[in-house]
RNA sequence: GCCCAGAUAGCUCAGUCGGUAGAGCAGGGGACUGAAAAUCCCCGUGUCGUUGGUUCGAUUCCGACUCUGGGCA
């Protein structure tokens, strides 16, 4: 779909994505201009997804969704893997459905990878990896280690010397098993993913603030949410025995505490290493951002003085 | 008051058999196409507590002092 033909159903030409790292503001600025516009809020995030998991991802509020309706949140519990192929997937369905009632999605969240996904256009296929040459793998690699397999790797694909490091072990071994089963190169992948463009006219907006007052933020955030509650969601995430290669057991905002309830820290020392991984995550995000293609930067501390329809 | 241990990077500490020093964490930068809140890469000059002494040379050895732990009174 092209800008004229979104014009044509929404009277916006692209349809707006608002990230940034954590505790930028986006929640509010998402809502804020989806009124604005009579949109409705499509979360981008790969841990908003998962029920149960409310006041650690900082999921909008009740208060929040009575204010404009969100989408893409709550889908799954947390005992079912994500990842960025079905969160496309997903994301091209509720497109469909909001502008068949002519109402403008308004992107909101602050996973790179779904927004670059989104922004590019990334076709995914079915399932691109034979199960068989991924076990295979798998079983080399517990044999032999990870030495052999780069090589081959690196022989099937020279380029991934530059952009794989062998100590990147998770994603040697699945890009090793990506080409021997398609029998292609990254670069191939790369290009056939984005032949298509993108599926839709997206606008990127990006909030920025300077670096100690986002951390202070983080800081603040962090105590608001152990007043919410989050120990008790983390204590019932806890209590559920995932497997800790799950999606969901990746989230940051539970994870910490788990050495607390099995009595190897205190409550106090997880809550600091809440805080640093939250940091730390943030600045990731940054990185991530900085390097997106056709970004309109926000500053946070004006950020309700812009007026991103004009944009659209 | 006495005894012992320590004082080195923002933090925790290692080390220099005497030639001005290095790890982890924090912090900064980067990568990223099916776990991405994941995974991974790169970046280390600091009056080596203060002050005398020994020495060609002291952060390193010796003394005193200050501070911080711990013990004894």
């Amino acid at each position: 779909m092209d800008a004229k033909e979104l014009y044509d159903i929404t009277e916006y030409h692209s349809i707006p994505i608002i990230c940034g790292p954590t505790a930028s503001g986006k929640t509010s600025l998402s809502i804020k201009l989806a009124k604005e516009l009579s949109g409705e809020i499509c979360c981008c995030d790969s841990m908003q997804i998962y029920r149960h998991l409310s006041v650690g991802t900082a999921k909008p509020t009740e208060e929040e969704k009575a204010q404009v309706p969100h989408h893409l949140i709550d889908l799954l519990n947390p005992d079912v893997p994500f990842n960025v192929a079905s969160y496309v997937e997903e994301a091209y369905k509720k497109i469909d459905e909001l502008l068949s009632r002519k109402v403008l999605p308004v992107f909101c969240g602050g996973t790179g990878l779904y927004v670059q996904a989104l922004q590019k256009g990334f076709a995914f296929e079915d399932s691109p990896i034979d199960p068989e040459v991924e076990e295979k793998i798998q079983r080399e690699y517990e044999k032999n280690g990870i030495e052999p397999l780069y090589a081959r790797l690196i022989e099937l694909d020279p380029e991934c010397r530059e952009k794989i490091h062998i100590n990147n072990t998770k994603r040697v071994l699945h890009v090793l098993a990506l080409l021997e089963s398609l029998h292609t190169t990254t670069r191939e992948i790369r290009t056939s993913s984005v032949k298509e463009g993108p599926r839709y006219p997206f606008t990127l907006f990006c909030i920025d603030w300077p670096r100690d007052i986002l951390y202070s933020r983080i800081n603040q955030r962090v105590d608001i949410m152990l007043e919410e509650g989050i120990v008790e969601e983390a204590k019932w995430l806890f209590d559920q025995h995932l497997p800790d290669s799950l999606t969901a057991m990746q989230a940051i905002g539970y994870k910490e505490f788990f050495p607390y309830f099995r009595s190897e820290k205190t409550l106090a020392e997880c809550v600091d290493l809440l805080k640093q991984h939250t940091r730390n995550y943030a600045k990731r995000q940054l990185t991530w951002f900085r390097h997106m293609d056709d970004v309109h930067w926000l500053s946070g501390e004006k950020l309700m003085e812009y007026d991103l329809k004009a944009y659209l």
